[in-house]
DNA sequence: CCCCCCCC
């Protein structure tokens, strides 16, 4: 097979590239990857660790050059689906600037295939021509951001001195940095950002003190961030920060998000401090705009409860506004329910809560929405509920909103709809549905230990060990005995069916511990079970042992034995673990 | 430094 062609001269590209350029790098880019590494946390790190971070080494065949992989891709290397000598295609990348540094951040990605070997000879790349904090980059940066006009296939143009100089920044930094890339041990950053949520001004007064704050949401290509100001920032900032507006943003701290706290999707976010500076952004061209990842709505029930996750539909139906109280905290919140369909003929209620179910006005019966970071419940099988970070809107200028407008209005109209259900589901004293993966600590809190009647769930985890001795049994070869038999001079004989067999139908019984980020467990399984994991039959697999030379079958069976189980037991691919049948013991 | 995201 021909080796894919890698793309000559992206890595001079990248290196060459203006921070006008992030976010317009539109093309996709074949690069082998030379090495793989993760990067150690900064001895100043808190204990709280933040996620470890990979850096690849990329390379174009000429040159070669470094690139940090996006957090959200940690699997890839984790589960060994990219290494040394990957080719991939890079779907979408951004650039982070220092002086003549560039740092290629990978956004998105699909592997080629794995070679054994590095292709060409690739060099360091020397740097950049035109180092970030030179007076004629910064003229010429000011100069393409204006025009609109900056492309990333050509080579960047050098400055020319006749250029009118540009307005001063108000002290703007020049390095633009992704959100994703932001952490904090990065100083000097810029971010530029657009503000899809502002909350209102919250006041609180407990045992540690009284104050004020607001929280706003930003968004650029690479990804979210939560941002928060108090008191004195609060006057500052609030009525400077508009929803839906972009603002170039810089010197705010990076903070570790208390993730349970937040349902924004990052591991940091920003504390506004009273010398953040914050400018509104009035380029018309390169601005970020909101990122989808819709989940289909028949395929909602594939998901956690409390999962938070994208979806658009056309709104067949819209509730009054009406009031509700919340035992909890003892206050009324004003809800709209809205029911949304797609293509998957399914429906699934939405409820707007407080400003938003107040305010949503909508001209047209029939509007397609999207929403962004809408929390999963499981009432009436599935619902949808808004968070105050949560985004919607009404008929984006997005592809599948077009292909819904068009589908809705000439078939959709018509169509019936299937709800989702709690019909059939469990009764169980877990409380859990069977088809929602929960985490081994999960099931452990549920009820682990003390079961009062047996329970069924999913889980995803990786298998740590199997125990090696006894992992099958000679069982009786007629079809549902299963039942254990003996060797009586050479043959093997069943009690229950009172025969006597040539050789026996080895049956797995396996005891193993898996683990996954909440915590570890043992589980116990049987035939099926190893039968799943092995991808081979008990017999096969003693056969392989009992092979005549025995350190070869040994190595065979170890081979067998380390790398097939976690793939299997994981089901990585479809999104859907496999199901097997376990007892937890 | 907040931290609720609700009801049926």
């Amino acid at each position: 097979m021909a080796q894919p062609k890698l793309s000559d001269g992206s890595v001079k590209l990248f290196q060459n590239s203006l921070p006008e350029d992030v976010g317009v790098f539109d093309r996709e880019y074949t690069l082998q990857f030379l090495s793989i590494k993760k990067v150690g946390n900064n001895a100043n790190a808190p204990i709280s660790a933040p996620p470890e971070r990979y850096r690849i080494i990329i390379s174009d065949g000429q040159h070669y050059m470094q690139a940090m992989l996006a957090t959200q891709l940690n699997e890839l290397v984790q589960e060994n689906l990219i290494t040394k000598n990957t080719i991939a295609v890079i779907e979408k990348l951004t650039c982070n600037y220092v002086q003549e540094k560039r740092l290629v951040i990978i956004l998105a990605l699909r592997v080629l295939e794995h070679t054994a070997d590095k292709i060409g000879d690739p060099q360091q790349i020397e740097p950049a021509d035109q180092p970030i904090d030179s007076p004629a980059v910064v003229k010429q940066a000011q100069a393409t951001s204006t025009s609109g006009a900056s492309t990333p296939q050509a080579a960047p143009a050098i400055a020319s001195a006749s250029r009118p100089q540009a307005p001063a920044n108000n002290g703007r930094q020049g390095n633009i940095f992704p959100i994703e890339g932001l952490s904090p041990y990065q100083n000097g950053w810029t971010i530029k950002a657009r503000v899809t949520q502002k909350s209102d001004i919250k006041t609180w007064s407990n045992a540690r003190g009284e104050g004020k704050l607001f929280n706003v949401t930003l968004m650029d290509d690479s990804g979210e961030i939560r941002g928060t100001g108090f008191n004195l920032v609060v006057d500052e900032l609030y009525p400077k920060l508009e929803e839906g507006k972009v603002y170039f943003i810089s010197k705010a701290r990076v903070n570790l998000a208390k993730k349970k706290f937040s349902n924004v999707n990052n591991d940091y976010e920003l504390s506004f401090e009273r010398n953040t500076e914050v400018e509104e952004c009035h380029e018309t061209t390169n601005l970020p705009t909101i990122k989808y990842n819709f989940v289909p709505l028949n395929a909602l029930e594939g998901l956690n409860k409390d999962a938070i996750c994208d979806v658009i539909g056309v709104i067949k139906e819209t509730s009054p506004l009406s009031e509700i109280t919340s035992t909890k905290q003892n206050r009324q919140i004003l809800k709209r329910d809205l029911t949304l369909v797609d293509k998957s003929e399914f429906s699934v209620r939405l409820t707007l809560w407080g400003k938003q179910a107040e305010q949503y006005n909508v001209p047209e019966s029939n509007p397609i929405i999207a929403f962004k970071g809408v929390k999963v419940g499981d009432f009436g099988g599935r619902s949808l509920s808004m968070f105050s970070s949560s985004t919607m809107q009404i008929n984006p200028d997005i592809e599948e909103c077009f292909s819904l407008r068009g589908w809705y209005d000439n078939l959709g109209t018509d169509q019936t709809f299937k709800a989702h259900s709690n019909v059939g589901g469990s009764t169980s004293t877990f409380g859990f549905n069977r088809a929602e993966i929960r985490s081994l600590d999960e099931i452990k809190q549920a009820g682990y230990g003390m079961p009062e009647k047996p329970e069924t769930f999913s889980t995803r985890a990786t298998i740590m060990h199997i125990k090696n001795d006894n992992i099958s049994y000679p069982a009786c070869p007629t079809p549902n005995c299963n039942k254990k038999v003996v060797d009586v001079n050479g043959s093997w004989r069943c009690e229950k069916c009172n025969q006597s067999f040539g050789a026996p139908e080895h049956r797995y019984i396996m005891s193993m511990a898996v683990a996954d980020y909440s915590g570890q467990a043992w589980l116990q399984g049987f035939n099926d079970v190893g039968t799943a994991v092995f991808g081979i039959s008990a017999n096969e697999l003693l056969e392989i042992k009992a092979h005549p030379a025995h350190s070869i079958g040994d190595d065979a069976y170890q081979v067998w034995y380390i790398s097939h189980p976690p793939s299997e037991l994981q089901g990585r691919g479809n999104g859907n673990a496999r199901f097997i049948v376990f007892c937890m013991g």
